[in-house]
DNA sequence: TGTTGATCTAGACCCGACTCTAGGTTCTAC
DNA sequence: GTAGAACCTAGAGTCGGGTCTAGATCAACA
């Protein structure tokens, strides 16, 4: 039931060394506890919070504002709103981050059709050289 | 017609110190023009460039990546297969990306789903708490 | 019993992408 | 002719997010 640290490293496929920096950064909602020996020890629940974590730092939540929810859980009762608000911020902002990689990707869209009918004409030159731009 | 750096500064919105410091690491397509004073001059072209530029790197293109496809422009003809591999291949990872954040908007409007219902039930204190997983 | 491997701590180091500083020159306006 | 803004170079500093090292302890197996 159990679980060390390598083999919650092999899981989340975070690194140890991650896992105990995020400790130190208290990054983690239930403080890790150790055994007799000092080792620590981790729980499924943990597996579970690192996926989310993981999840919202590859949608750009800094660590930063991830500790500011951790903190607001630890708080307990009477802070919902305030976490609410700080997931509905988060969620609006990975909608913006997702508009911005559509447009992104429109423009080279664009870009890859013209250097391909450039290729296919022979015109290998003028393939989109930031010096001749279409 | 000619711009100062100050100027392009305004208009790109990066600062004088990025320009200088993207001039040092060759993301430049064509190598910054100087008047007899030293001052550097720039050309609209340049603005057009790095508009396209700031895109590739708000898009999770590395600065190293954007060199690599200069550098090949620089080459001139000769290399329009990898210049394409390369756009192709940052045209794949931004889909991955665009991908991965819808994903994590799902996950997170389920999220905040369950805490709207529990706050509107008045058990607050389950919200969404890292250490009492849904 | 002794070596291998996992863990521990504290703290140094790294990387990308800037950002800023110091010290100097040049342009513009009054 | 002088103040102040804009520019120059070289190089140091910053920040986020880890990563790595040294030196010690501990566990498991042959």
């Amino acid at each position: 039931m159990d679980l060390s640290i390598g083999e919650v490293a092999q899981r989340s496929g975070l690194s140890v060394h991650a896992l105990r920096f995020y400790e130190r950064e208290g990054l983690f909602a239930n403080p890790v506890r150790r055994l007799s020996n000092g080792r620590r020890i981790y729980h499924e629940e943990d597996l579970e919070w690192l996926a989310i974590c993981t999840k919202l730092r590859s949608s750009g939540m800094s660590l930063a504002t991830i500790r500011q929810y951790i903190d607001l859980a630890r708080q307990g009762p009477g802070n919902e709103h305030e976490r609410l608000e700080l997931l509905r911020r988060h969620e609006s902002d990975v909608e913006k981050q997702i508009r911005d990689l559509q447009e992104t990707l429109q423009v080279m869209r664009y870009k890859v059709r013209i250097y391909e009918e450039h290729v296919v004409r022979g015109e290998a030159d003028r393939l989109w050289n930031p010096s001749r731009p279409e």
